[in-house]
DNA sequence: ATGAAAGCGCTAACAA
DNA sequence: TTGTTAGCGCTTTCAT
């Protein structure tokens, strides 16, 4: 293994001399880093991590903690690690990846043994076990998600509220009067894990506002509970002519049973769907919807950690503004 | 920050002999192990993952590198790569996430820099191009996939000839003769990726003992695609009564396109697809199929992994054994 | 069964 | 602009 003293000597200057060059935090004589530089080269020097770690007591790791409940939609979290990944490597930074066995207890490990030098938790629920060891732990770190409290933290979320609004806008601009909600499945909502219910909210207040008549029915994904849950809406609802869902497994089942049921999208009936752009692409009919920026929260918690890690951090919530793209889903409400 | 040493001060003891509690690299007397012990709650001591690493050469860390092609199923991908973290953790790894964007330096960036211990690579092509450095890197490494030459190597992937002849057999055993293969998305099998050859390979060689007629059509996903696709197998082959479907993103429109063609699943045609069990068991009509056994995957991987580093390592190949779960999509072909 | 002490390879004062 | 040097916190050999 090549080591920084072995550079040095073949350059011929001090060891700090490389260190410096290496680290650009003082001004070298263009000649000597020349020099360095080249010895670099030739020996095919790489500093070695743990080294380093110990002596400037920074990793250059990033911790990404993410449950994996069953319930999630995976695609999503994948996209945002990803995005978390790239983005980190952009600004130097490795990402270890840290899954939800462990829960808390992984946050004492990581914080306590300098293994990363910040965290992002994702999925974060609304009353995290996580956050309490978090606080504690001093540790710079950013959150997905919303929880209920937020003093002292910084969170990344779409603006849930603002989606739900934006869906009970685009239904009431079309004319729709009474609207069914097909929500993620009753797990998600004995969670609490926020988004759920804070888009619900909005949905709620501009419908109030709009004088929508509004139904909320939580439902698992696949088709047999999507069946039950569809007939439930229409049973109280016969008039219901719009749909906002909101859970990635019910949107192709909602599809397929309408379409068996005779009701015409749009035709006869709206679906505006909360959802990743591929889910509303892919689908059966091009599904009008509001995209859920996975890579965007990804990259945004990045840039925050990285600043938190640089000096000029920034506490509070960033709520990214939710947009709505109209597709094949949506038309005038029948009359 | 508690160091090795205030613990040692604390319990009245050198540092070597905690040291020594902590690795349980030589017997302690039950006595002062019990001391140290107390002082390392008392203090709450975490040991520093850098110092660790310098002093023993090892970082505990394993690299996960995951190419990141739009074209992956991704719950796959996800899966595998939660497979490791927690597999990895039970046997005191963490898990170090690369991703496709670096490609081949990330090898070297990581091995050069005693980051990590060993590699686990992901979605491995034929001819992968970060094998070379792999290689002459002389870093443990387990790959999922199988590439060309494997001389050297250790893989972990399913056996995907049998997964074909599987999938053959049944069909045939079924009745039907004229089999229609929907594969993964021409990209796929430009870049080689090997499985989705392999499978084909399977189901060619069987069905010629079984004495099918197989006709191969590579589709993208979506219903656009998959439309074109089926219009033109049954007008070459009007007597197909067999699909294996190989793309998770073809699997409902597959079945909604049928269903719309008036040909009913199972009785006027049979599918059976190559898929997570999720997505088989979660689709309109429950799906025979051969299940991607991701977790498998991730753990076999890890557990190889371990095994080289802890020395008896063991090189070659290991193809995981295909199972075929009937459901409700293959019957009989009809008369 | 335990201790003393020499590094591991790097960073960052402190000097010049 | 460059060099000297004292650690960073741990592991491990060598003693006892």
């Amino acid at each position: 293994m090549v080591t920084l003293a072995e550079v040095a000597r073949h350059a011929g200057v001090s060891a700090s001399t490389v260190s410096y060059v290496l680290s650009g935090k003082r001004s070298i004589s263009s000649a000597t880093r020349l020099r360095v530089e080249r010895s670099i080269q030739d020996l095919g020097y790489h500093p070695n991590a743990g080294a380093r770690a110990l002596a400037s007591s920074k990793s250059n790791i990033i911790a990404l903690m993410m449950p994996l409940r069953t319930d999630m939609y995976v695609p999503v979290m994948m996209e945002i690690a990803v995005a978390v990944a790239t983005t980190a490597r952009t600004h130097g930074y490795d990402v270890l990846l840290l899954t939800g066995e462990e829960g808390a207890s992984a946050v004492r490990r990581v914080t306590g043994s300098g293994m990363a030098d910040a965290m992002i938790l994702m999925d974060v629920e609304l009353d995290d076990v996580r956050l309490p060891l978090l606080r504690e732990s001093g540790q710079p770190a950013v959150l997905i998600g919303l929880p209920a409290e937020t003093v002292g933290l910084t969170c990344v979320d779409l603006d849930f509220v603002a989606t739900g609004a934006l869906c009970a806008e685009h239904l009431a601009g079309l004319g729709h009067r009474d609207i069914a909600v097909i929500g993620e499945a009753p797990a998600v909502y004995e969670r609490h894990t926020g988004f759920a219910e804070r888009t619900l909210e909005g949905l709620r207040t501009r419908a109030r506002e709009l004088d929508l008549r509004l139904l909320h029915r939580p439902s698992d994904g696949g088709y047999d509970a999507l069946a039950a849950t569809l007939a439930r809406i229409f049973d109280e609802r016969p008039g219901t002519t719009g749909f906002v869902v909101q859970n990635e497994s019910a949107v192709e089942p909602l599809l397929a049973l309408l379409r068996r049921q005779g009701r015409a999208v749009p035709e006869d009936v709206s679906v505006v769907a909360v959802c990743p752009d591929p889910v509303a692409v892919q689908a059966s009919v091009r599904l009008t919807s509001v995209a859920i920026p996975a890579q965007e929260m990804g990259r945004r918690a990045v840039e925050h950690v990285v600043a938190k890690l640089d000096g000029h951090g920034t506490d509070g919530i960033e709520l990214l503004a939710p947009e709505l793209t109209v597709r094949a889903s949506t038309g005038p409400a029948p009359a």
